[in-house]
DNA sequence: CTTACAATAACACGTTAGTGGTATGGTGCC
DNA sequence: GGCACCATACCACTAACGTGTTATTGTAAG
């Protein structure tokens, strides 16, 4: 559809694996390999005067990782889409490399045509990820208030207190909406915590929403 | 790869729609209809004894919306998968449905081919969703430690306690680890809660971490 | 009809958090 | 040198939270 081709970043440590993606984007025509970069630094140092629409990113760079790399450009120019390309299925990477501001996430083993497709994708304002990467990312919606208070065997009760414990309310506020006496409320919060063993509201919460990073 | 096709049970109200999906799943022979629903109400009432691999439910239902009905079958069979097909991009929809236990996420105007190939990615452990919702997606993470933590002008010492904070840590622990005095803590605690313009704990985390629900 | 448990409620006490004010030493800028 | 700002630190006071204990009511299980 765009006639002008996606211009295209790769920063990637591995020589081999480097090679073969720039072999893989130079046989397109909509695509442009601008620049390759081996090291976080360099990429860093060179992307203000960069001129690409899409920066394809390893995870394991020597120097400074893609995800910190990612984190310091992407502010610079929030219309560069970043894809990380990396071999981590690792959770913890996944939701860094998001929250720092990537907007795609494949595994390296993806066909040449899948990659091609994403890049086109991730220009077009999608968010293109290997499906494992997706079904992590949608589980830990579900993690949210699924297993957390819906299990734990907490009563109805309980559970309509903690979740508005977790909201961040004070007791007060709580008794009024719930309509019985703070002092309920203090009883049914003390049966929560024994139930969860915890001992403070921030504890309780970190159980429900194991969201922290 | 499966010789196996996948078991479709479809929950849609608009009867135009509903056939036209009909005829386009029945076309494919990796693909099997086992069953049409139009109502949540009737859906719910024959899943139990419904043999399916997938489901695809709209949300905007008579009776009982799509949301709700994932929500309450999907914890009697985990291993089927729902597909939400909706025309709604509303991103409450979204996150309420991937947290009620959708596994993938479609807007209607999708080609036939796409939503075939959506079927088979989700039988196989994937998560597909329109590169619009992805973006939605991906995007409610960004919120997340970017703007916070990183803005809001707060110094490198501040944005640590604030981090320590979040994570639930009291006052003397931050001190602790920080190895500063706890009243040095509560001094730059004051700072940030001022610099955020909040005044507690659970305030300043929620404007920090934006997830609730 | 007990027994068990959930939900309601209250009182007392100690701990932690939030708010006010004040002060000192360090760093960088003009 | 003077100014702004950050990090450090202390004191005093109030508000909110956490803990121990006890008690009444309703309801479901046995």
């Amino acid at each position: 559809m765009d006639p002008r081709p996606v211009r295209i970043a790769l920063v990637e440590d591995d020589k081999e694996l480097r090679e073969l993606l720039r072999a893989g984007i130079e046989r397109a025509d909509t695509l442009r390999l601008v620049r390759t970069f081996a090291d976080g630094e360099d990429f860093l140092a060179a992307f203000p005067s960069l001129d690409v629409d899409v920066v394809l990113m390893d995870i394991n760079l020597p120097g400074k990782n893609g995800i910190d790399c990612i984190r310091e450009a992407k502010p610079m120019k929030d219309n560069v889409q970043f894809m990380v390309l990396t071999v981590f299925e690792n959770p913890a990477y996944i939701f860094q490399a998001l929250s720092a501001g990537a907007t795609g996430y494949l595994v390296k083993n993806e066909e040449p045509e899948a990659l091609h497709a994403a890049i086109h994708e991730i220009r077009a304002g999608g968010s293109p990820m290997s499906s494992a990467i997706a079904r992590m990312v949608v589980a830990s919606f579900q993690t949210e208030v699924q297993t957390k208070i819906h299990d734990h065997k907490l009563t109805e009760r309980e559970k309509g207190i903690l979740d508005q414990l977790a909201t961040g309310l004070m007791y007060k506020e709580i008794a009024a909406k719930s309509e019985i006496s703070t002092e309920t409320v203090r009883k049914h919060v003390r049966n929560i915590y024994e139930k969860l063993q915890v001992g403070s509201r921030m504890e309780a919460i970190r159980l429900v929403y194991p969201k922290g990073l």
